[in-house]
DNA sequence: TACAAATATAACGTTAACGTCATGTTTAGA
DNA sequence: TCTAAACATGACGTTAACGTTATATTTGTA
């Protein structure tokens, strides 16, 4: 498919995924000679990826740390060790975060029912 | 106290301290005439609760649509249904994103443990 | 009172993640 | 074959959240 079609069905711009590509986040389409660039199943996959990370917090060069755990097979990496460090940062992260949105969580339940205690008493007086 | 303990305390820079007021999120310091600001303890608490609701992802515009909850007692604030509203935003965004990264975290622990998987079996043959 | 250290204010710079033209080239279809 | 729609490439613009000089005041202290 073209870059139109990709663009669509990631729910993206054509600006972004020319971005990603600039950026190596993505690999450029394959293209015969200087036509348009074509794309498979697998950049959709990618770009479904990156947009799930993001959601997460994550910037674009952290995904581009980690968003290749994704498509490749384990025996296939090269430098192991770090690749588990990075693993390992962004879980210690992720756990500090959901600790603190929790806590975060709470303190709105607090406030909305004083609110809304607030109106009730105010509505019935 | 002045800005330079204030901005120590606070784990700040002066140049922030200001750019919050600039934008309304700190009120300014009280001065005589022309000379410096002077600031209590209660800016540091405020700066406090601004650093703790930018770890959790909110944007200083945002956070400008709620820190004064923290800071004020509930009969006194006007448009309290708008206020209602955006808490349920908030919150409702905090579990989307709870929900997202338990899944991330508990995919990243898969990969974890795929990795150290293999680099044991390749250990020991 | 003199002066170094701390502040005040203004203005230009920076990074991330794209948006928005502008202009030229390819491609699919009548 | 001709042309409109889609694509390629380049360049400048944008927003958030400050950083970084530069210059002018103000303050605490010897």
């Amino acid at each position: 498919m073209r870059i139109g079609d990709l663009a669509e069905l990631a729910g993206v711009t054509q600006r972004t995924i020319r971005y990603y590509e600039s950026i190596g986040l993505l690999a450029p389409g394959q293209r015969e000679g200087h036509g348009h660039h074509y794309y498979t199943e697998e950049t959709l996959l990618r770009l479904r990826k990156i947009d799930q990370l993001k959601r997460l917090g994550l910037s674009l060069e952290e995904i581009g740390e980690v968003i290749d755990l994704y498509f490749t097979d384990p025996s296939g990496i090269q430098p192991k060790q770090k690749v588990l460090v990075i693993l390992r940062k962004h879980l210690d992260e992720a756990e500090r975060k959901m600790d603190e949105l929790q806590q975060f969580r709470s303190e709105l339940q607090t406030h909305i029912e004083r609110f809304e205690k607030f109106l009730n008493e105010a509505q019935y007086r």
